[in-house]
DNA sequence: CAAAATACTTGCAAAATGCAAATAATAATG
DNA sequence: CATTATTATTTGCATTTTGCAAGTATTTTG
């Protein structure tokens, strides 16, 4: 039994990484799997820095650099230096990154909602409170993630 | 409600895949995120084949092999092709690559203990279940990730 | 104001990726 | 039984991604 817990837990990793693979073709554009998190993390996060959203996501602050030049480059985000520290530049989506974040979030919504319809409503709730209550403990956990919130 | 439910499997899967992009150093060898999905899968598996481990983990079969001669190279992976079809290559950890499996599951294993420590044994009990039946309707799923298991 | 710190960018060189094509072995067909 | 698929794996090649070291620009500190 305390043999398969990591097992349970790689295996939903995998295909939850899996998934993400797969995402995503939006907006006739080919989203990779990072441009999809850096999407996702710009527009949940208010107004993030770039060293902000290179932190939350844990990618090297180089490559993050360049993976949003070329999200730039692509017209879905925009880089704004800060005023009062123009050190700092603070990124946003476009109009055509908002669209290609919502028709990501949809999928994605869609898909859970699949994986939900092969459960009770009873299964569904205790699914989501377990999920919540893993990221609590993750947040508390010494080990691991904590920029992540 | 609803619209957090994504968030949460977002952060969920983003920090259990930090975890992964942490790990691991084991026997003097600083191994890739990549290369220890291999060598779990190995392990996981009764003598797969190269295309096998190839198809559990959606990585394409030609980087897959290039994965696998480095591997090799690192002495953690044996190739022995099949008798009875000459074609198959059989994959198998060596004993250094045992060990190397043995230290990353260990690190996982305290990773889970540690978070399951911020929990109740009624809350364990109730996560455990939970991405038990995750597993098991993402199996259902039509959407994603049919070879794994 | 000079030195240190911060935010970000660029130069490289190494690694990873994936398509197309090659090789090698087996299976299927006529 | 020779020929043609089919399957498993590897290599060529060109592109992309990565990250360290070193750079620029701006702000903070002493």
């Amino acid at each position: 039994m305390e043999n398969n817990v990591r097992e349970m837990f790689q295996i939903m990793t995998r295909r939850f990484g899996l998934l993400d693979k797969n995402c995503c073709t939006a907006g006739g554009l080919d989203i990779s799997l990072v441009q999809s998190h850096i999407i996702y993390e710009i527009d949940r996060k208010h107004n993030p820095s770039i060293q902000q959203v290179a932190d939350a996501l844990s990618i090297d602050i180089t490559t993050f650099s360049r993976q949003v030049q070329s999200l730039v480059k692509l017209r879905l985000v925009q880089k704004t230096p800060l005023p009062e520290d123009r050190r700092i530049n603070i990124l946003s989506l476009t109009t055509q990154g908002k669209f290609v974040a919502t028709v990501i979030d949809e999928q994605m919504n869609d898909y859970l909602k699949e994986v939900f319809s092969h459960m009770s409503e009873f299964e569904r709730d205790m699914v989501i409170n377990a999920v919540k209550l893993l990221n609590e403990s993750m947040a508390k956990s010494s080990v691991c993630c904590t920029p992540l919130g």
